[in-house]
DNA sequence: CTGAAAGCGCTAACAC
DNA sequence: GTGTTAGCGCTTTCAG
């Protein structure tokens, strides 16, 4: 790459035959600096173009401005909701965000976060993927002191803060509510249960219906990942062997929107032969084909509070802890899910 | 913050009795170095959790693998499709993103972009916001020779290659098909004309309803922004107005979404009380009631060759230029714009 | 094959 | 107020 030289500290501080600290100083409003000074510094700056380094600058500094975020996934409403709320108010307090997507990939996660370790952000906001298990490089990053936050796909007991949906109670609440609407016969499309989100929903959906007195049939309970063709294989799979629940709980909403896809392959009207409610919404839930019944989680306010919570450790306010931030949910009644006639 | 120091090139060095360059090379598999000392470098390298500190190669190598984003939402299905495609690709190939938001204001924008340059990307992908008309800033960037590519949302004729949506040929497609299908009282909530977007959409269909000889109420044709409040705002108008076409033309996918939130909020059936079509769709969109008929953008391909242009031109592989790339678009035909009755 | 020296652009500490 | 010096961690050049 041909760069035509960039305009340095030392190019200004020639043409005005002072130092380049006196330069340094008077861009940075250093009182040490006369206002005459200052003027005709960034009079000449402004005139020749001059965008400070910040290389250079993070290199002595030892400190970038810069959060590193590791997501498994944009394309999913949570997840974009969240990440819009990370930027803006990373931006609002001066912190740049380098992104990088997993894509549900364990090796690209650690790929990743080295990546972003050797461009010495000052602190990592991390959402695991469907099936990260290894918890090595967590380690030598809280060996390391590097202040990191996990936000809901978390992993717990690693002296780092998590944030997340109350998942255990936001499944109970749907599921009691389903019950309180007639519903008796219940699958589950679950993630994997290594994770905190695939346990905690199974866990909530397991009490409410223990407390029922409604037993599961094995054969409605799937478990697999969070995305759009896990929900479509899950109905393909439930089909072929014939043994349809009355309502399936999804534990993310894309994977309810992949039920919708195969049960519009396989002619089946949802709710009429088989109904869902799921983990998650959308905002474009309410124009939905029914609307979908489930469970609001509060995205931006997670994603808000991640990088409150990462910036305050950052700047030393709050000490790094193993703290578990609980954000509550609500139940969102849509199209689905209805009276059950006796 | 308090880092642990972390381990140095010359921290190894010490340690094995040899210099910090030989460490270096060794480390680079540079052919200097004999195989026995790359095993020892690397062995310990890893041993003591070595991390390459980017910043530092970065200020001697004047390059920084690292590619600066600006984009105008993240929340909106063509957007987060293109940047999933955007991360993708650029991983690939070994560069980092550096997003910024400018949230469709034009001062952030300015500023992500200075902030940008400061980071010494090597390069900036640029989608404008709905009302970006100073180009002061990208006159600049022109001048320093930093690679520039403007996608979607462009501005032509500054020496920067754009890729965008044949947005003209697409709408004039979608007019011309509501035509065949027996509507001939059109409204069109449209973008600021200024932006090559809004503009181009508007000219397609003007061209569809000249040819057709059909003529505009100048009343049924709004101008505004690209978000969902731009369509929920326009439906309200026209609704206040009382003068509702048979049919909207939406100049984006989030402007019909508002357009269905107003229309549920006054009680109006879309497509009976009004009907909607509009340039952009969702993947979801297959299950909205009813699924908008519109037209479709190649989205990933526009990051995917966004991302290899520029690549390209910060290798020196192909010369900056001016050239626009025009992407086809298809016809998606959904559950609104259905055959009038005579 | 290995190393000493210089420098990337900036900032902090201290001297004038 | 302003300047000198040193150094952030790495790479490149060139000498041994």
């Amino acid at each position: 790459m041909k760069i035509v030289k960039q305009i340095t500290l030392n190019d200004i501080a020639k043409k005005l035959n002072v130092s380049k600290v006196t330069i340094s100083k008077a861009l940075r409003d250093h009182p040490d600096i006369s206002d005459a000074m200052k003027k005709k510094v960034t009079a000449l700056a402004t005139k020749l173009g001059y965008t400070p380094n910040f290389i250079a600058r993070n290199l002595s500094a030892k400190k970038t401005q810069t959060i590193g975020l590791v997501v498994p996934k944009i394309n999913h409403h949570f997840f974009s909701e969240v990440i819009e709320s990370i930027y803006n108010t990373a931006h609002k307090k001066n912190y740049e965000i380098i992104m990088t997507v997993s894509q549900e990939n364990t090796k690209q996660e650690i790929k990743h976060i080295q990546s972003l370790l050797a461009m010495r952000v000052d602190g990592l906001l991390i959402s695991i993927t469907e099936n990260t298990k290894d918890t090595d490089i967590f380690k030598s990053i809280k060996q390391k002191e590097i202040p990191l936050i996990f936000f809901d796909r978390v992993i717990e007991n690693l002296g780092f803060n998590c944030i997340m949906s109350d998942d255990e109670d936001g499944s109970y609440q749907l599921i009691n509510y389903a019950i309180s609407q007639g519903y008796r016969i219940f699958g589950h499309l679950g993630g994997y249960r290594e994770t905190n989100i695939g346990l905690s929903r199974f866990n909530g959906y397991k009490k409410a219906l223990d407390e029922a007195n409604i037993s599961q049939n094995p054969e409605h309970n799937l478990i697999g990942g969070f995305s759009v063709s896990d929900g479509y294989n899950g109905l393909m799979e439930l089909y072929n062997k014939k043994t349809l629940p009355e309502i399936l709980f999804t534990v993310t909403y894309p994977v309810a929107l992949g039920v919708y896809k195969a049960a519009k392959e396989l002619n089946l009207s949802i709710p009429n032969d088989i109904d869902v409610i799921s983990f998650g919404d959308a905002s474009y839930n309410q124009f939905l084909n029914p609307s979908i019944t489930g469970i609001h989680q509060p995205a931006s306010e997670i994603g808000k509070l991640a990088v409150e919570q990462l910036i305050n450790q950052i700047e030393e306010k709050i000490p790094v802890e193993d703290n578990r931030i609980i954000m509550p949910v609500t139940l969102n009644i849509g199209q689905t899910c209805i009276k059950k006639e006796k």
